[in-house]
DNA sequence: CCCTCCCGCCAGGCG
DNA sequence: CGCCTGGCGGGAGGG
């Protein structure tokens, strides 16, 4: 409780004790409260992390251990929060000082020794010995806390947060407690159950929250007042310069200005009566940040277009620039809440005047129109079934929608209403008739749902095609994405039923699967629905996606600006709200009359590491960056918190592009990273093409089927009400999210599979010119070894159980090595063992559910990783599946990195061995994954830790 | 000096 | 009234 005394404790601790840190550790061993002992198992299950940023393993009894803790051997698997640690302790060897001497004592022992310490210590040696801001850092603080809470906590465990225990464990202050827990609250990944009570979700609403959220940016227009913003700075400085500032705040607050919290259904309710604050600004703004980048194409926002959004919505009149500099403090809150979540990363755009900060998206990307229709109807029929949130009435959604400045705040819009109605109805079905009712609901909607994304998926393809080869290359990606998703439904569905805890989701595992058929039928490369086994989807994904990826590739160019043009052109998006960078690449297209304020702005993006967090960009770095960077991002969002279960793969394999820009930008942060342009180019046309068609379509069709927000218009100013299905099928709603986004196999199995296919698209030619060929790089691993391919079926079971349970199914090898022959992946002659063993590959399974930290450790080994990654998710996804041929032909890398790919590969962090651990690690149950993936990964966090230290 | 952002005062609101 | 929340901004660490 002493809440300052974080610091001192710290202090005392950093000297040489396990204090400081370890204290959450130390707390649960004191704790004994029951809840957080069930966090806590989850929690240090995937907390490994944080063990190893904090003391050590505490997991399981972890105390004893302690020794390990100190050091991470290179090799060993650590979560990716040890990453941190490692990183962490690199920045400052007091800390490694505090964590070795930690490890050494057991946790009693540790306890008692703080308090010893703190007495005889004293004040200087301790402060001195604590580590600075930076170990105080919310970033650093959310990653433990983060820590001590499985991505995908399963129904059955009650994540219970009570904040007080969680302050005392990490030695902060509540205060800060509340920091990051509202901003975890705003993306339902939190929800509050009472006072000092909150019911960790995880990630499972994750993808819905951000699809909705998305769906409130768009309504918002908040791509227009990004543009509104740049073009008045610009102007000014035009003019002369002066910072055009607040005072015109660009943002037409007329649009949407009010605050307004997107609330999932179901989430809030609790909070309704624990809610005192209304407005919870943090909450909000944190959402309305998120939109931004949602939104923007790039991706990328600067904390002062940012600030000034938020202000003008707010406040458009009062710009004091105290008002500024408070909004920006905020966000910078929120902003490392988000990056220890791995949704942003640290970046700087250079402009005219200087460089500016601003974050890039590097979350899951968020296909608006599938997405939504899944998700919404998945959480419709899923509300119910979850536990704590079963009974929310219709008013408890509805008043947190608004929070708006006064306690009226409540009201909501009228479409909402009907949501909310819709949904309620939905749950009592459910709640009534627990099994059949609710199954039949669920179909419905899911069938309902189905149906019209399947619709809206083909009259986007319509689209795209008369759009353009872009757009060509585009659909198929979406239809890829959809066949997969629909799989990935199916696939969920049938995991669901298992899981049963919603009896909502059973049924709706049954339609989708008829509906997915159809969906192959169209696609051709998809594979069935073969709900289970991970791998065989991947395979068969990736013929049909190879032949996506191949015209993606074409699309986007050889030239960095030629591609982009080319999908600016194919995109609606202006380049007024490409982020500067993207600008400056874009500019040289003839985009010009978009362009207006671009022009200036130039820029080059620059991350930089996120303290300790961004260790993998730092990675990255050290090796061939430039190289690697599409494969680190691609490795980054694999292995980001989200990557768990599957939604990175979905989310991934619909951005496939995207997903470079995110592996460039990681890279840039040694050198930075001119290329990004392309990236940025291939995010505008995924995002455009694919994203804006699929979600286009998707909506309508989607809007029936869960309440998802009704007309934009009417809906954005109120609040929206998500129907979300909470968490009640664990594994299964990770699936789902995954499906909607990207409809890509939200399964993780697909995920690891498709690092066989070599999801980058991109033919040699063009990516040379471009980096691209980290993407390709996956390819080359399947060229390389066969193993591999072999490998991704290993990753898949591991997967799956991990996931889970599903047994994987996997295609027997000759099929594996025919489809892959056939596809031109692997050379004839090469046939592909099941043994996951020789395989370096392999990684990319566990990556997903390994925290953002083991994307690091990818990225820096193991771009390959990444890449591996990458496609895999890719193939998995969707379009991905194109599993392009590989190999090392296919792999255009520069001549200048090339060799980095290829080395990569093997690197694999594991290496071969990686993959018995992989094996291993499958068997564990999500938590334990988390460990063992971190420890697959943990050797590249550590050079990512020295890379941000850098 | 500037960027970050930690720290904690202090107030609103609930129990 | 006390406690929980969390808005808010001073001011300091780090580069």
């Amino acid at each position: 409780m002493t809440l300052r005394s974080p610091t001192g404790p710290g202090a005392v601790s950093g000297p040489g004790e396990p204090g400081g840190e370890m204290g959450t550790e130390e707390k649960e061993n004191h704790c004994s409260e029951p809840q957080r002992r069930i966090l806590k198992t989850p929690l240090k299950q995937s907390a490994t992390s944080y063990s190893v940023l904090t003391e050590i393993q505490p997991d399981s009894g972890p105390l004893t251990t302690p020794p390990k803790s100190q050091e991470v051997p290179p090799g060993d698997p650590w979560t990716p929060t040890a990453n941190l640690k490692i990183l962490i302790s690199a920045a400052s060897p007091e800390i490694r000082n505090r964590e070795q001497k930690k490890g050494l004592f057991d946790r009693s022992e540790i306890v008692e020794t703080k308090h010893c310490l703190h007495e005889h210590l004293s004040g200087d040696e301790y402060e001195k010995s604590q580590p600075s801001r930076k170990e105080k850092s919310l970033g650093l603080l959310c990653h433990k806390f983060l820590a001590r809470y499985p991505n995908y906590p399963s129904t059955a465990e009650n994540s219970d947060i009570c904040l007080d225990e969680v302050a005392e464990e990490l030695n902060v202050e509540r205060r800060r407690i509340y920091d990051i827990v509202n901003v975890l609250e705003s993306l339902h990944m939190v929800s509050r159950l009472a006072k000092n009570r909150y019911a960790w979700y995880g990630r499972h609403n994750l993808n819905r929250t951000l699809q909705t959220l998305k769906k409130v940016g768009e309504e918002n227009k908040y791509t227009q007042q990004i543009e509104m913003i740049k073009k008045r700075e610009y102007e000014f400085e035009l003019d002369g310069d002066r910072n055009e500032e607040m005072t015109t705040k660009p943002v037409g607050p007329n649009e949407h200005s009010e605050m307004c919290f997107v609330e999932l259904p179901g989430m809030e309710f609790r909070a309704a009566s624990v809610n005192s604050r209304k407005d919870k600004s943090l909450r909000v703004m944190s959402q309305k940040f998120v939109m931004l980048f949602l939104v923007s194409t790039p991706q990328i926002v600067s904390l002062e277009v940012a600030a000034k959004i938020l202000i003008g919505e707010d406040h458009v009149e009062d710009l004091d620039k105290s008002k500024f500099k408070t909004k920006i403090r905020r966000l910078y809150d929120i902003a490392n809440v988000l990056s220890s979540l791995e949704l942003i990363k640290k970046v700087h755009v250079t402009e005219e005047r200087g460089r500016k900060p601003a974050f890039k998206w590097t979350g899951p990307e968020v296909l608006p129109g599938i997405q939504d229709t899944k998700p919404v109807t998945t959480t419709t029929s899923l509300i119910p079934s979850n536990s704590a949130k079963s009974k929310y009435p219709k008013e408890q959604c509805s008043k947190n929608l608004f929070p708006s400045r006064g306690k009226q705040s409540f009201t909501r819009h009228p479409s909402l209403m009907k949501l909310v109605k819709t949904i309620e109805s939905d749950r009592r079905k459910i709640h009534s008739a627990p099994s059949s009712p609710s199954k039949t609901s669920t179909n419905n909607d899911q069938n309902s749902s189905s149906l019209p994304s399947k619709m809206a998926q083909l009259a986007a393809i319509c689209k795209q095609q008369l759009e353009g080869q872009s757009r060509e290359l585009k659909v198929k990606l979406t239809r890829s994405t959809l066949e997969c998703k629909l799989t990935s439904s199916d696939e969920s569905l049938l995991k669901c039923e298992p899981n049963t805890t919603s009896s909502c989701q059973t049924p709706s595992l049954v339609q989708p699967l008829g509906v997915l058929p159809l969906i192959h039928n169209s696609v051709s490369p998809v594979m069935l629905p073969q709900t289970h086994s991970a791998i065989s989807y991947a395979i068969y994904l990736h013929p049909s996606q190879a032949q996506t990826v191949t015209t993606l590739p074409s699309v986007p160019c050889p030239n960095v600006t030629g591609t982009k043009s080319v999908f600016n052109a194919n995109s609606q998006i202006p380049f007024n709200q490409m982020t500067t960078e993207e600008r400056d690449s874009n500019t040289g297209e003839g985009d010009a009359g978009n362009l207006v304020a671009k022009e200036r702005q130039v820029t080059k993006i620059e991350f930089t590491p996120e303290r300790c967090l961004k260790r993998s960009q730092a990675l990255q770095e050290n090796s061939s960056i430039k190289k690697c960077r599409r494969d680190e991002k691609s490795l980054e969002d694999v292995y980001t918190g989200d990557s768990l279960k599957g939604e990175r793969p979905s989310s991934r394999a619909v951005h496939l592009e995207p997903e470079i820009n995110h592996f460039q930008e990681g890279s840039q942060n040694k050198s930075e990273k001119l290329d990004q342009n392309m990236e940025f180019c291939f995010d505008h046309e995924r995002r455009e093409g694919l994203s804006e068609d699929k979600s286009r379509a998707s909506n309508t069709q989607e809007m029936p089927v869960a309440f998802a927000v009704p007309a934009h218009e009417t809906l954005f100013p109120s609040g929206y009400i998500i129907p979300l299905a909470q968490c009640t099928q664990h594994g299964n709603e990770a699936i789902f999210s995954n499906k909607e986004k990207s409809g890509i196999c939200s399964l993780p199995h697909m995920t690891y599979g498709s690092p066989i296919a070599g999801v980058v698209p991109v033919t040699a030619s063009e990516f040379t010119a471009v980096n691209i060929p980290a993407f390709h790089v996956t390819p080359l691993k399947l060229m390389v070894s066969p193993s591999s391919i072999a490998a991704a079926p290993v990753v898949n079971s591991s997967c799956l159980n991990s996931s889970h349970s599903n047994p994987v199914q996997n295609p027997s090898s000759s099929i594996l090595n025919f489809t892959l022959q056939h596809l031109g992946l692997i050379p004839a002659g090469v046939q592909v063992s099941p043994n996951p063993v020789l395989q370096p590959v392999p990684i990319s399974p566990k990556p997903e559910h390994v925290s953002p930290v083991s994307e690091n450790v990818s990225l820096q080994q193991g771009r390959v990783f990444k890449n591996e990654s990458q496609i895999t998710e890719c193939d998995l996804n969707g379009k991905s599946g194109a599993v392009i041929p590989l190999q090392q032909t296919t792999v255009p890398v520069k001549p200048e990195e090339p060799q980095a790919v290829t080395e990569n590969f093997f690197r694999t962090p594991g290496g071969p061995n990686a993959i018995s651990s992989f094996a291993s690690s499958s068997a564990d149950s999500d938590g334990a994954d988390g460990i063992l993936r971190g420890n697959l990964f943990a050797p590249q966090r550590k050079l990512d830790v020295s890379e941000d230290q850098l």
